[in-house]
DNA sequence: TCTTGACTGTATAGTAATTATACGCTTTAC
DNA sequence: GTAAAGCGTATAATTACTATACAGTCAAGA
């Protein structure tokens, strides 16, 4: 004495609606028992089984092409197999989130302190920042803003390539080196900022450490190759007594999408690393 | 002196494909600075960082036509609130995904332990069991098949409902108090477990907490209904020495979709949590 | 018996963000 | 001058549905 169900009443009992029902009929996934003379389906209380499996699979996120392939000959160590590999595409799926997430908060941690920027813009501030790594990336020929452009995405590239999100931030590295030579910015290359534990990168991109400690930073509007204001904060420095420790970081906190067509420069964090002198560098 | 790109340079220095480019253009996304008399698009290198954002945004999973809205009136203030609401978004995600990989697990954990059940079928074996949260609900009527498949989607449902991802086991509970009587199914019920964690659902389903403990276990073919089996195990009960110490729980551990059509009965596992007997229950 | 409403059927378009393909014009390199 | 590379548009396919239109079927009440 088995009873049938109709399209309505097996889709409202796996809470799916009559169209789905009968879209997994035409896809072959789920037929019914039965199609009466008028075409009516109906479904044997016996499937219930299956359509629940077929909705559990669904809602682990398996598509129904492999469900469909899957179901048809169904034993303990398919689903075993199924079940596991789906669990290790889980797993990467999260990983793949929690990376995401660390990207929009550090790109958050960016913006808020840019909110309180306006008081303190081309004025001298001493910041503490920990150890930072990025990818960097020589610029080749003179800087202008279409190598600064260029040199960032090919980096940008490199990492995206590798499944790196990069976001934490990006800007310039202006070599300590060539601060006496007649270009100031020989050796000086663009960097992305990417996530501390990302190991295997070494490979694919050249890392650098940007060490922690204190740095005298100055909110400015203008580009790196603007260079007054690197020489303003260099005076700066040498008036108050510190000297300099380490590669100068020219850190991009808003880019030119945060204004209209006419302003066509970033707001942007000169960082330079900073010790206090030694007696004798000053009297020299 | 400004450099045109082509859609084709354009979308190689974004890791993009040329029809994506066109698509953008097409949707109003993103649209060339010029378009000359043949109809080819020219980009300004001006438009590398609004392009850059745009995958920044797109990377970290935001709608394309949100982005749209976004970027056209761009300040730090939306800018901050549309990747706060995305993060949160995330994290929800995250979470998601965690309670799918939970739910897989415990399936797995279910089908590693059917895997060895062949020399221990129809056999009574002692198993531990730690608490388990499960939503109940009981029969109407006559148990048969269809009663209990209905019985089971219904609590499925009502979890399904709020999110919570049922499957790391089913089946059915017959009361402790209904051994005696005529009927023994009498107050039985279906059962589906649920997260220990998950608090706020008392208050959508009937939650039955099944102690931690020692039980009495036996893996056989058959359903709830097919009564002979608990009844041979409440004798070896009672011949050990054993006495009955809460309801009895039959957990499905593979239904029907594990067989051939004409298999019409599922694998599950008797559990009938047990304390030793007391000197005069055996004398009585 | 007729009508009404609730159901059923099929067929088609739309969703999101591309990718792939076909076909033809333009530009560039040799 | 020719061939290859690159550009244009247009269309279909992808996934798992949902929504809509239009028509046939069934059960209950007047």
């Amino acid at each position: 004495m088995e009873r049938y169900l109709s399209v309505g009443e097996m889709a409202e009992i796996h809470n799916l609606t009559r169209q789905t029902l009968i879209y997994y009929d035409k896809i072959g996934l789920f037929k019914p028992a039965y199609v009466d003379e008028n075409g009516y389906r109906y479904y044997s209380s016996y499937q219930i089984p299956f359509l629940r499996e077929i909705c559990f699979l669904k809602a682990a996120g398996i598509k129904l092409e492999d469900i469909k392939n899957h179901i048809k000959k169904r034993d303990l160590q398919t689903a075993i197999s199924l079940l596991e590999f789906h669990k290790g595409f889980i797993d990467k799926e999260i990983e793949r989130l929690k990376s995401i997430r660390e990207s929009i908060a550090n790109r958050l941690a960016i913006y808020e302190r840019a909110s309180n920027f306006q008081e303190e813009l081309s004025k001298p501030i001493i910041e503490t920042f920990p150890e930072r790594h990025v990818a960097f990336s020589p610029y080749s020929g003179e800087l202008k803003k279409e190598v600064l452009h260029l040199t960032i995405m090919q980096i940008w590239n490199t990492l995206a390539k590798h499944e790196i999100m990069p976001s934490a931030g990006f800007g310039t590295i202006i070599k300590k080196d060539s601060l006496g030579k007649e270009n100031i910015l020989e050796g000086a290359g663009a960097y992305v900022t990417i996530p501390a534990r990302t190991e295997q990168i070494e490979h694919i991109a050249n890392v650098v450490i940007l060490p922690a400690g204190e740095y005298v930073c100055m909110y400015k509007y203008g580009m790196p190759y603007d260079t007054h204001f690197l020489y303003s904060l260099l005076s700066w420095i040498r008036e108050n007594n510190y000297e300099v420790a380490g590669d100068i970081v020219d850190a991009c906190i808003l880019d030119t999408t945060f204004y209209d067509k006419n302003t066509e420069v970033d707001l942007c964090q000169l960082q330079i690393p900073v010790r206090k002198a030694a007696k004798e560098v000053i009297g020299s």
